[in-house]
DNA sequence: TAGGGATTTCTGATTTTGTCAGAATAATCC
DNA sequence: GGATTATTCTGACAAAATCAGAAATCCCTA
């Protein structure tokens, strides 16, 4: 698997997670999208990771947000789907739409 | 990742493409149905190791067939998707379609 | 009926992805 | 300043993806 030319399971929803949260995703937010859209329970960490790889692929992109003003902690980071991420992101469903197209009813068993 | 809890998404292609190519599928066929269907090229020994990974999860049934009567080498081994393998990609194909309903239109960048 | 060639499947060994516990960073409040 | 809190990042390992070459097994011919 050369690096960066397709989509890990993971990957996919996290790109999916922060299309949904739109363009001000931050770590923890991607994470709960995830939980409740996709019903997959992962670590803070693990979103972090994933999300990191994704911007070596140039999927996403980041920047670190201005401090909240309350209650301290580091400030957080943002991120967005680039253009890229999108399209890989269309492609593997427009693949996968097309294998579906192809799969007969459940009637063989 | 316990094991068995998911589905990669090399995985999930050949489910699919196992039940494109209808209940006698075999290695080469899973692979060319991969390359087709999917755009997927991978090598032969990739379809296999993935095969039994997913019949270690229950989610294909494999048996060995009659030698071809022809040509020689070693019988065939067909495969196909278990109502669980099925189940298990139906619900994946829910959670993304459910995942692109939220997801707003090209219109942010 | 034994050897050779053909065809298909299986076994290392390696890279990439998925995973998380705990470490590091940095902001706010006394 | 130092404690507290919120957020992100590092280190280590498990699982999935990948393939080159090994193994198995069938057919043919002499």
């Amino acid at each position: 698997m050369p690096k960066g030319e397709h989509l890990g399971d993971l990957e996919e929803l996290t790109l999916l997670a922060v299309l949904r949260r739109g363009p001000a995703a931050d770590g923890a937010g991607v994470r709960g999208e995830l939980a409740e859209a996709a019903g997959r329970t992962v670590s803070i960490s693990t979103v972090y990771v994933t999300l990191m790889r994704l911007e070596e692929k140039g999927y996403t992109s980041s920047w670190k947000g201005e401090p909240t003003g309350r209650r301290g902690g580091k400030a957080k980071r943002h991120y967005a789907v680039t253009p890229e991420g999108r399209a890989a992101l269309e492609a593997v469903r427009a693949v996968r739409d097309g294998m579906w197209a192809g799969v007969p009813d459940a009637a063989d068993a």
